[in-house]
DNA sequence: GTTCATTACGGATTCCGTAAGGATG
DNA sequence: CATCCTTACGGAATCCGTAATGAAC
């Protein structure tokens, strides 16, 4: 059994069974792959993928077990490098981050700044994608954290660490008429053509729960993936915004009214995940102390070492998170 | 990185630092495992070992953790072949077994004839050691099962499942003094030279416990590793024996009487030690059961997934163990 | 002087590429 | 017939043994 056999069966099974595909992916042939695997599963005895002739099909039960162990050792042997990387300069270093658009526009900027000056030699790779993507990205290891409000429960080999809450605002062009009323109700809102976030995206769950709980049915006339876009239909005076109050900045957006609507809709966390069982170098625990400041190294340390969700949530059942 | 690279520095971990040791052990070359090494910390870019000239002297930190993962990841890949050959044939394996003399001569045998009547395909390998020893076996993974009452718990990588409990006896000649009298008290006892146990072995230290909290200092004449041995010197009539009640047959011990003690010592948990992580065979299952009615296969599954002895423990809180 | 790790070197094996072959849909 | 996996084959790299070297205790 060799490393190179278990990384190209779980290559495999994460390219759709296709192994010319898989070959390109990772810059080698294909026969060299089909190969080692026939010389794995030779060794073991049984087959780890079904086949159809010469097309796979599908994988066996074994197959499915063996695939999920080896994921685990390539992670491991990935840990064993970064161990040593840690070692040899612990200044050095690459921190990929995948993230949302509202995240990386809204609330990311000041921690990257500060973390950009105190550690020049990490360089930083930010990728954006929807929720399930930069969950999946994570969940495969591609990337070192993901931040994000949604879809990080749907990996169970993700941790999720709260970092902040924060609710949201309604955002009306100056002199709107709801500018006029006191407390909003979800009532007054409904009135309006809506503008917000696209479905799975920054906590719009939270907002369609608020309005079916009290049996309204909304004219949403618009979606979109984040704010700026929102903001800017908003502008043209299509409808009412209904965003996440960190999008909304005072200076730059001097000709909207923010009015508040945390009474609505209630907060939403957001988090980072990380896969289970990661040795996170120096600066993946400094980057984390930046954007979350409760998340101190032991008590990281600590949730990483709970391998459950329900006990890390009850790790930080008394501390009150940074709210937006 | 190799697998078998890994294996070498986990070996030489294994064997102090001595690598000629380590290449007789596992039957390659010394030369080999010298290079392998070699190889392996140059691509990591640090030394593993630290060298004083030619001889290893120690492990460098980074050294250490890059040890304890490789370890992880070999057994792993044990479980990796184990998944294959339960496939290939279930009934077909080997069941190794660490464990003590007492287990070995008084509970295991209804258990081991029963298994080997069910499974006759399974090769059974029953080692024999100091619980100190055989707890080390499970834990390097040479076993797959350890069965004590002492010394588990020092391997932090074990789990242990609690099997059944089970109290002293105090055995003397046919009408020994001690026999007339009604319950006994460790007053009675201590007047006696005694012949039990040698520290560390089947619940000695809860016997000197319950002699030091009532401030009695008695004559221990004689220590042995097993009851049959303290047998043999109590028919000699050189003291009175203490040994676990499971030890006393009344058939080939007849010329003996065993008088109660349990109130006088309290219960003693024999238990089964296995390695965290560990993949279990179909058959394994079935031993443990065999042995432990109470550990069901979901029950097993359930205290396998947790890797915090206080939660397994919490799990067998409401059950009551089989009591000898 | 014995124990122990490293270096040197050669043969066997393994690995991995290209090219050709055969099955599937 | 386009896609996809397997087989065939050859060159390069790797692995692992023996023998020789040199440092540590």
């Amino acid at each position: 059994m060799k490393l190179q056999q278990l990384r190209y069966i779980w290559e495999v099974s994460k390219n759709n069974l296709n192994v010319s595909a898989t070959a390109e992916s990772i810059y080698t042939s294909q026969p060299g792959i089909s190969k080692q695997i026939r010389i794995l599963e030779e060794e073991l005895g049984i087959p780890i993928f079904t086949r159809n002739g010469k097309h796979l099909t599908d994988m066996t039960p074994a197959g499915r077990q063996i695939v999920s162990i080896a994921g685990e050792m390539l992670m491991q042997a990935e840990n064993i490098k970064n161990i040593a990387k840690e070692y040899r300069d612990e200044s050095k270093g690459i921190l990929s981050i995948a993230t949302t658009h509202t995240q990386a526009r809204y609330a990311l900027p000041p921690v990257i700044k500060t973390f950009m000056q105190n550690k020049p030699d990490v360089s930083l790779d930010i990728q954006q994608g929807t929720p399930v993507q930069i969950s999946e990205m994570v969940s495969q290891g591609k990337v070192d954290l993901a931040i994000a409000t949604e879809a990080l429960e749907l990996f169970e080999n993700l941790i999720m660490l709260p970092c902040y809450s924060w609710d949201r605002c309604i955002l009306v062009p100056k002199g709107h008429e709801l500018t006029t009323v006191g407390q909003l109700s979800l009532q007054d809102i409904a009135r309006y053509p809506l503008i917000t976030y696209v479905f799975g995206f920054t906590g719009r769950s939270k907002l369609d729960d608020a309005f079916n709980s009290e049996h309204l049915s909304p004219d949403i006339a618009l979606t979109a993936v984040d704010a700026d876009v929102i903001k800017t239909y908003v502008r043209l005076g299509l409808g009412v915004g209904i965003v996440a109050r960190m999008a909304y900045d005072p200076k730059m957006d001097a000709d909207l009214v923010a009015l508040d609507a945390g009474h609505l809709f209630g907060k939403s966390v957001t988090k980072i995940g990380i896969r289970k069982d990661t040795f996170l170098r120096g600066y993946m625990y400094d980057f984390i102390r930046l954007f979350a400041p409760h998340l101190k190294k032991d008590m990281l340390n600590k949730a990483m070492e709970l391998k459950d969700q329900g006990a890390i949530d009850a790790l930080f059942n008394d501390i009150t998170l940074p709210h937006y």
